[in-house]
DNA sequence: ATGCATATAGAATGGCCGTTCTAGAACACG
DNA sequence: CGTGTTCTAGAACGGCCATTCTATATGCAT
């Protein structure tokens, strides 16, 4: 019922994209993502109740196509497979990847009010990450616990024995910040990503065990 | 000659490099600095010509403590160490590590005016830790083409054969990105760098050639 | 046709921030 | 004991930005 409308959420939530993507968070004002889209400053309150809701939005549809690539192999229990998928998610969509990047210290929706079903919905996207990653912790210590039976009665094998804390942090570490970090100069420099990053991750991930001897611990 | 000044240049840079460490960046308004230090706005003025000047002068002092604890590592060829002082590094001083983490990405000072002197020593900074991080680079280079060469007549060990960029960007990841990856969530947290950063750092570099068989390509 | 809800269009508003300006104070030196 | 220079002190200025407001257009339902 009424006038149609010539700018979508979509157009504004793309051009923020860009903006984000080329010249950095702080460059997406408003006013430059109005331009950008053809459109009055105005128009946009007509789709986004503020700046804040509108980099958030982009940010939850970004963050979910991540958090879709790479929960599956999560919760296959394979590390190596979240990995490789990350860079490949990068690969597919740079901006994508980039925007993620430049918002991680999550500078963009600090203690800034949002819409309710926003707030869920991020909140969803963190618990299907985590849970995601829970599982997978879950596969490498039970995987570690029988490696340990097979070998020997009951000492551990020539891994170090490590706690929970640990064994967290080193499967964080082999999922997510360390691709993260052996993507981060090419997504910045905007260049393509190499082949080799994908082989060093491999290599990580056979050498560095993300639960060597967990379940000593139990 | 004349009033002695009640509020020193290092006041006003202490001042700075504590509200960056605490809530980032952008709250390191020159109110809050001035706030901070218990002076008057237009003070900071007669120590620092701009913002940027300021913030740009915190970031060198620290930046050059970084490069001081782990340059020599490096140029002595010590891949393994230069990456273990990095972690001590930040240990000693959460919060400089923590501003330089906030500021990795040169949104500090883009393309602000600095004023000259400060550019220079930004720029022998820099040039001081790439020479020392090449000199590491060519001696690792050194070792796979001797250990090559006592293991058989030509063809490369069972490591991978790597050009110079892959070789360069394996050794970047190794002293660089993965130990600042591994920091991050701590530094971020604010709390306590544990140990097994340090011994996950140490099974990389046992496992992660930074040169396998660079000397087969030379 | 005529309402009327919803859009465009862009000017106006108010706040924050970096920077500058005005006034006055302190101190080394002649 | 001025005098000049450099400081404190804080108000004032100008620009940018998010947000709101006013005026007008559009097109479906009646």
């Amino acid at each position: 019922m009424v006038r149609l409308a010539r700018f979508s959420a979509d157009a504004f939530l793309a051009a923020a994209v860009a903006i984000v993507a080329e010249s950095g968070p702080s460059a997406a004002t408003m006013g430059a993502i109005a331009r950008r889209s053809g459109a009055p400053t105005g128009s946009i309150y007509h789709r986004f109740e503020s700046r804040a809701a509108l980099l958030a939005t982009a940010w939850t549809g970004i963050h979910g196509a991540f958090v879709e690539a790479v929960a599956p192999s999560l919760r296959a229990g394979d590390a190596l497979r979240a990995a490789l998928a990350i860079t490949g998610w990068a690969r597919g969509d740079a901006d994508a990847a980039r925007f993620l990047l430049l918002n991680e210290s999550g500078a963009l929706f600090d203690g800034a009010p949002l819409p309710d079903p926003l707030r869920a919905e991020i909140r969803r996207q963190e618990e299907e990450l985590d849970a995601a990653f829970q599982a997978c912790l879950a596969a490498a210590r039970d995987r570690a616990a029988a490696r340990m039976e097979r070998q020997d009665g009951g000492k551990p094998p020539d891994g170090i024995r490590v706690g929970v804390d640990e064994a967290a942090a080193r499967a964080r570490f082999l999922v997510f910040d360390g691709p993260i970090a052996l993507l981060r100069p090419y997504l910045l420099a905007g260049t393509e990503i190499p082949g080799h990053v994908d082989r060093m991750i491999a290599e990580m991930h056979g050498a560095v065990p993300v639960a060597p001897a967990l379940a000593a611990v139990h």
